[in-house]
DNA sequence: TCGTAGACTCGGCGTC
DNA sequence: CGCGGCCGAGTCTACT
Protein backbone atom coordinates (compact mmCIF):
# COMPACT_ATOMS: atom_id res chain seq x y z
CA UNK A 1 0.00 0.00 0.00
CA UNK A 2 2.73 2.56 -0.31
CA UNK A 3 3.15 5.82 0.15
CA UNK A 4 6.14 7.67 1.18
CA UNK A 5 5.81 6.85 5.27
CA UNK A 6 5.20 2.75 4.55
CA UNK A 7 8.17 3.21 1.63
CA UNK A 8 10.12 4.62 4.34
CA UNK A 9 8.95 2.29 7.34
CA UNK A 10 10.24 -0.74 4.73
CA UNK A 11 13.44 1.19 4.05
CA UNK A 12 14.26 1.47 8.07
CA UNK A 13 13.29 -2.34 8.53
CA UNK A 14 15.44 -3.65 5.56
CA UNK A 15 18.41 -1.87 5.86
CA UNK A 16 18.52 -3.98 9.58
CA UNK A 17 18.03 -6.51 7.99
CA UNK A 18 19.64 -7.18 4.76
CA UNK A 19 22.83 -5.12 4.57
CA UNK A 20 26.07 -6.75 3.77
CA UNK A 21 24.34 -9.96 3.27
CA UNK A 22 25.73 -12.53 0.68
CA UNK A 23 23.09 -12.74 -2.34
CA UNK A 24 23.39 -16.72 -3.18
CA UNK A 25 20.94 -15.93 -5.93
CA UNK A 26 17.23 -14.99 -7.26
CA UNK A 27 14.03 -16.00 -8.60
CA UNK A 28 11.35 -14.15 -10.14
CA UNK A 29 8.06 -15.46 -11.13
CA UNK A 30 6.02 -13.06 -12.03
CA UNK A 31 7.56 -11.86 -15.92
CA UNK A 32 5.95 -8.46 -15.85
CA UNK A 33 7.88 -7.45 -12.35
CA UNK A 34 11.49 -6.67 -14.63
CA UNK A 35 10.53 -4.37 -17.63
CA UNK A 36 13.38 -6.10 -18.97
CA UNK A 37 11.97 -9.84 -20.07
CA UNK A 38 16.10 -10.74 -20.01
CA UNK A 39 16.45 -9.75 -17.12
CA UNK A 40 13.87 -11.62 -15.94
CA UNK A 41 15.36 -15.02 -16.66
CA UNK A 42 19.21 -13.69 -15.78
CA UNK A 43 17.84 -12.28 -12.25
CA UNK A 44 19.73 -14.97 -10.30
CA UNK A 45 22.83 -14.69 -12.11
CA UNK A 46 22.70 -10.71 -12.09
CA UNK A 47 23.01 -10.54 -8.00
CA UNK A 48 24.70 -13.87 -7.11
CA UNK A 49 27.58 -13.14 -5.15
CA UNK A 50 26.59 -8.96 -4.98
CA UNK A 51 25.55 -7.60 -1.61
CA UNK A 52 23.06 -4.66 -0.51
CA UNK A 53 25.83 -1.83 0.69
CA UNK A 54 22.93 0.99 1.09
CA UNK A 55 19.03 1.10 0.94
CA UNK A 56 17.67 4.90 0.02
CA UNK A 57 14.10 6.05 -1.05
CA UNK A 58 13.25 8.66 -3.38
CA UNK A 59 9.39 9.47 -3.10
CA UNK A 60 7.95 6.32 -2.83
CA UNK A 61 10.96 4.18 -4.84
CA UNK A 62 12.89 2.08 -3.15
CA UNK A 63 16.82 2.10 -3.95
CA UNK A 64 18.87 -0.99 -3.08
CA UNK A 65 22.52 -0.10 -3.43
CA UNK A 66 24.33 -2.68 -4.48
CA UNK A 67 28.24 -3.42 -3.60
CA UNK A 68 28.82 -3.82 -7.49
CA UNK A 69 27.87 -0.34 -7.88
CA UNK A 70 24.78 -1.09 -9.35
CA UNK A 71 21.11 0.45 -7.92
CA UNK A 72 18.13 -2.07 -7.98
CA UNK A 73 15.06 0.09 -8.19
CA UNK A 74 11.86 -1.51 -6.82
CA UNK A 75 8.22 0.81 -6.48
CA UNK A 76 5.60 -1.65 -4.53
CA UNK A 77 2.64 0.50 -6.43
CA UNK A 78 -0.45 -0.86 -4.77
CA UNK A 79 -0.14 -3.99 -2.96
CA UNK A 80 3.63 -4.70 -2.99
CA UNK A 81 5.43 -5.38 0.04
CA UNK A 82 9.05 -6.11 1.26
CA UNK A 83 8.94 -8.96 3.33
CA UNK A 84 12.68 -10.67 5.06
CA UNK A 85 12.07 -14.39 5.86
CA UNK A 86 15.07 -16.53 8.08
CA UNK A 87 16.30 -19.52 7.26
CA UNK A 88 13.72 -21.64 8.99
CA UNK A 89 11.17 -20.06 7.35
CA UNK A 90 9.17 -21.17 4.52
CA UNK A 91 8.68 -18.56 2.05
CA UNK A 92 4.56 -19.55 1.93
CA UNK A 93 4.54 -19.57 5.52
CA UNK A 94 5.06 -16.01 5.27
CA UNK A 95 3.13 -14.94 1.89
CA UNK A 96 1.45 -16.76 -0.84
CA UNK A 97 1.82 -13.82 -3.24
CA UNK A 98 5.88 -14.01 -3.30
CA UNK A 99 6.90 -12.18 -6.82
CA UNK A 100 10.49 -12.40 -6.37
CA UNK A 101 12.80 -13.56 -3.86
CA UNK A 102 16.98 -12.69 -3.11
CA UNK A 103 18.13 -15.41 -1.28
CA UNK A 104 20.89 -14.87 1.24
CA UNK A 105 24.41 -17.16 1.71
CA UNK A 106 23.38 -17.55 5.09
CA UNK A 107 19.68 -19.43 4.06
CA UNK A 108 17.55 -16.45 4.79
CA UNK A 109 15.90 -14.46 1.81
CA UNK A 110 14.34 -10.89 0.35
CA UNK A 111 10.51 -11.53 -0.16
CA UNK A 112 8.47 -9.00 -2.56
CA UNK A 113 5.21 -9.90 -2.21
CA UNK A 114 2.62 -8.59 -4.70
CA UNK A 115 -1.45 -9.85 -4.83
CA UNK A 116 -1.71 -7.62 -8.16
CA UNK A 117 1.66 -7.72 -9.92
CA UNK A 118 1.89 -3.79 -10.97
CA UNK A 119 4.62 -3.18 -8.59
CA UNK A 120 8.06 -2.82 -10.78
CA UNK A 121 11.99 -3.47 -10.36
CA UNK A 122 14.67 -1.95 -12.32
CA UNK A 123 18.65 -2.99 -12.36
CA UNK A 124 20.21 0.26 -13.30
CA UNK A 125 24.40 0.74 -14.08
CA UNK A 126 25.72 3.77 -11.97
CA UNK A 127 25.07 6.37 -14.50
CA UNK A 128 21.60 5.34 -15.51
CA UNK A 129 20.22 6.48 -12.14
CA UNK A 130 20.15 9.93 -12.56
CA UNK A 131 18.20 9.52 -15.88
CA UNK A 132 15.70 7.18 -14.74
CA UNK A 133 14.34 9.80 -12.15
CA UNK A 134 14.76 12.78 -14.91
CA UNK A 135 12.78 10.48 -17.71
CA UNK A 136 9.98 11.01 -14.68
CA UNK A 137 10.43 14.73 -13.81
CA UNK A 138 10.24 13.15 -10.43
CA UNK A 139 9.98 15.85 -7.83
CA UNK A 140 12.14 16.30 -4.70
CA UNK A 141 10.83 13.61 -2.05
CA UNK A 142 7.97 15.65 0.17
CA UNK A 143 10.09 15.27 3.22
CA UNK A 144 13.39 16.80 1.79
CA UNK A 145 15.11 20.05 2.71
CA UNK A 146 14.46 21.26 -0.66
CA UNK A 147 10.45 21.26 -0.42
CA UNK A 148 10.43 24.39 1.52
CA UNK A 149 7.03 26.42 1.91
CA UNK A 150 7.99 29.02 -0.56
CA UNK A 151 8.82 26.39 -3.44
CA UNK A 152 6.12 24.05 -2.40
CA UNK A 153 4.07 27.04 -2.99
CA UNK A 154 5.23 27.96 -6.33
CA UNK A 155 4.76 24.25 -7.45
CA UNK A 156 1.39 24.36 -6.64
CA UNK A 157 0.72 27.68 -8.14
CA UNK A 158 -1.42 26.06 -11.03
CA UNK A 159 -4.93 25.76 -12.26
CA UNK A 160 -5.43 22.61 -10.91
CA UNK A 161 -7.48 21.23 -7.75
CA UNK A 162 -5.34 20.92 -4.77
CA UNK A 163 -5.67 17.35 -4.31
CA UNK A 164 -4.75 16.44 -7.91
CA UNK A 165 -1.27 18.40 -7.28
CA UNK A 166 -0.51 16.61 -4.59
CA UNK A 167 -1.06 13.03 -6.26
CA UNK A 168 1.80 14.57 -9.02
CA UNK A 169 4.39 12.76 -7.99
CA UNK A 170 6.42 16.00 -10.72
CA UNK A 171 4.88 18.23 -7.43
CA UNK A 172 6.43 16.41 -5.18
CA UNK A 173 7.48 12.78 -4.61
CA UNK A 174 6.09 10.53 -2.06
CA UNK A 175 2.29 11.52 -1.26
CA UNK A 176 -0.64 8.77 -2.04
CA UNK A 177 -4.45 8.79 -1.60
CA UNK A 178 -4.63 8.24 2.23
CA UNK A 179 -2.35 10.76 2.77
CA UNK A 180 -3.41 13.92 0.89
CA UNK A 181 -6.59 13.22 2.38
CA UNK A 182 -5.22 13.52 5.68
CA UNK A 183 -3.16 16.47 5.21
CA UNK A 184 -5.62 18.80 3.47
CA UNK A 185 -7.86 18.05 6.22
CA UNK A 186 -5.66 18.93 8.57
CA UNK A 187 -4.68 22.37 6.85
CA UNK A 188 -8.86 22.77 6.33
CA UNK A 189 -8.25 23.36 2.60
CA UNK A 190 -10.69 21.74 0.42
CA UNK A 191 -9.40 19.08 -2.04
CA UNK A 192 -11.19 20.89 -5.17
CA UNK A 193 -9.12 24.33 -4.15
CA UNK A 194 -7.64 25.29 -6.97
CA UNK A 195 -3.50 24.85 -6.68
CA UNK A 196 -3.67 28.86 -7.83
CA UNK A 197 -6.12 30.35 -5.80
CA UNK A 198 -3.95 29.06 -2.61
CA UNK A 199 -2.91 32.29 -0.35
CA UNK A 200 0.06 31.92 1.24
CA UNK A 201 -1.50 31.04 4.85
CA UNK A 202 -3.04 28.14 3.11
CA UNK A 203 -0.14 26.95 1.38
CA UNK A 204 1.81 27.21 4.51
CA UNK A 205 -0.46 25.05 6.79
CA UNK A 206 -0.29 22.64 3.48
CA UNK A 207 3.46 22.57 4.01
CA UNK A 208 2.94 22.35 7.77
CA UNK A 209 0.16 19.91 7.86
CA UNK A 210 2.14 17.69 5.07
CA UNK A 211 5.30 16.98 6.95
CA UNK A 212 3.19 16.78 9.97
CA UNK A 213 0.72 13.78 8.47
CA UNK A 214 3.88 12.20 6.77
CA UNK A 215 6.04 12.14 10.30
CA UNK A 216 3.32 10.41 11.92
CA UNK A 217 2.78 8.14 9.42
CA UNK A 218 6.52 7.17 9.41
CA UNK A 219 6.16 7.01 13.64
CA UNK A 220 3.04 4.85 13.55
CA UNK A 221 5.00 2.32 11.09
CA UNK A 222 2.68 3.35 8.11
CA UNK A 223 -1.37 2.57 7.23
CA UNK A 224 -2.41 -1.02 7.20
CA UNK A 225 -5.30 -1.14 5.83
CA UNK A 226 -5.86 -4.53 3.66
CA UNK A 227 -2.73 -6.30 3.14
CA UNK A 228 0.02 -3.78 3.28
CA UNK A 229 2.81 -5.30 6.07
CA UNK A 230 6.14 -4.04 7.73
CA UNK A 231 8.97 -6.40 6.65
CA UNK A 232 8.58 -8.62 9.75
CA UNK A 233 5.25 -9.21 8.80
CA UNK A 234 3.19 -6.66 12.05
CA UNK A 235 1.14 -4.58 11.02
CA UNK A 236 1.63 -0.43 11.01
CA UNK A 237 -1.15 1.10 12.81
CA UNK A 238 -1.59 4.68 11.27
CA UNK A 239 -5.44 3.61 10.38
CA UNK A 240 -6.00 4.30 14.03
CA UNK A 241 -4.86 7.77 13.37
CA UNK A 242 -7.30 8.19 10.06
CA UNK A 243 -9.28 11.42 10.41
CA UNK A 244 -11.22 11.44 6.98
CA UNK A 245 -9.61 8.79 5.00
CA UNK A 246 -12.46 6.21 4.07
CA UNK A 247 -14.72 7.10 6.85
CA UNK A 248 -17.61 8.88 5.10
CA UNK A 249 -20.61 9.50 6.60
CA UNK A 250 -18.50 8.98 10.21
CA UNK A 251 -18.11 12.14 12.37
CA UNK A 252 -15.25 14.72 11.58
CA UNK A 253 -12.96 14.35 14.54
CA UNK A 254 -13.01 18.32 15.43
CA UNK A 255 -16.76 19.58 14.35
CA UNK A 256 -18.18 15.96 13.97
CA UNK A 257 -20.12 16.47 10.43
CA UNK A 258 -20.25 13.60 8.58
CA UNK A 259 -16.77 13.29 6.49
CA UNK A 260 -18.45 13.54 2.55
CA UNK A 261 -16.83 11.45 -0.45
CA UNK A 262 -16.53 12.57 -4.04
CA UNK A 263 -14.12 11.50 -6.38
CA UNK A 264 -11.17 14.01 -7.81
CA UNK A 265 -8.33 12.74 -10.29
CA UNK A 266 -10.01 9.36 -10.35
CA UNK A 267 -9.42 8.62 -6.71
CA UNK A 268 -12.12 8.58 -3.45
CA UNK A 269 -11.68 11.62 -1.74
CA UNK A 270 -12.80 11.95 1.75
CA UNK A 271 -13.29 15.74 3.28
CA UNK A 272 -15.21 17.37 6.02
CA UNK A 273 -17.72 19.39 4.36
CA UNK A 274 -17.64 22.62 7.23
CA UNK A 275 -14.07 22.59 7.98
CA UNK A 276 -12.50 21.99 4.60
CA UNK A 277 -14.65 25.14 3.36
CA UNK A 278 -14.50 25.46 -1.00
CA UNK A 279 -12.25 28.69 -1.63
C1' DT B 1 -8.00 32.43 -35.48
C1' DC B 2 -4.20 29.21 -34.89
C1' DG B 3 -1.17 26.57 -32.49
C1' DT B 4 0.23 24.88 -28.29
C1' DA B 5 0.63 23.47 -23.55
C1' DG B 6 -1.73 22.00 -19.97
C1' DA B 7 -5.65 19.83 -17.85
C1' DC B 8 -8.89 16.28 -17.75
C1' DT B 9 -11.04 11.52 -18.60
C1' DC B 10 -10.95 6.92 -19.42
C1' DG B 11 -9.15 2.34 -19.66
C1' DG B 12 -5.78 -0.80 -18.37
C1' DC B 13 -3.08 -3.46 -15.32
C1' DG B 14 -4.02 -9.04 -11.53
C1' DT B 15 -6.35 -10.11 -7.61
C1' DC B 16 -9.41 -10.86 -3.73
C1' DC C 1 -17.55 -2.91 -6.89
C1' DG C 2 -13.61 -1.16 -4.75
C1' DC C 3 -8.39 -0.19 -4.34
C1' DG C 4 -3.10 2.63 -1.34
C1' DG C 5 -0.25 3.81 -8.17
C1' DC C 6 0.63 5.22 -12.42
C1' DC C 7 0.79 5.25 -17.60
C1' DG C 8 -0.76 6.21 -22.35
C1' DA C 9 -4.19 7.74 -25.53
C1' DG C 10 -7.57 10.78 -26.66
C1' DT C 11 -10.09 15.03 -25.98
C1' DC C 12 -11.02 19.49 -24.32
C1' DT C 13 -9.82 24.35 -23.05
C1' DA C 14 -7.43 28.44 -22.04
C1' DC C 15 -3.94 31.35 -23.24
C1' DT C 16 -1.00 34.00 -26.33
Amino acid sequence: MPELPEVETTVRALRKKILGRKIKGAVATAPQLFHDKKLFRNIGRALRGDKFSAIDRHGKYLLFRLRSGRTMIAHMKLTGHFLVKDKKQKANDIHKHVRFRTDFADGGALLFSDLRKFGRCWLLAPNEVPEFFDDRKLGHDALSKEVSEVYLRAKLRRNRAVKSLLLDQTVVAGIGNIYADELLWMAKIHPLHKGLSLSEHEAVEIHKAMRDILHRGIKAGGTSIRDYRKPDGSSGYFQMLRAVYQRAGQPCPRCKTPIKRIVVAQRGTHYCPKCQRKN
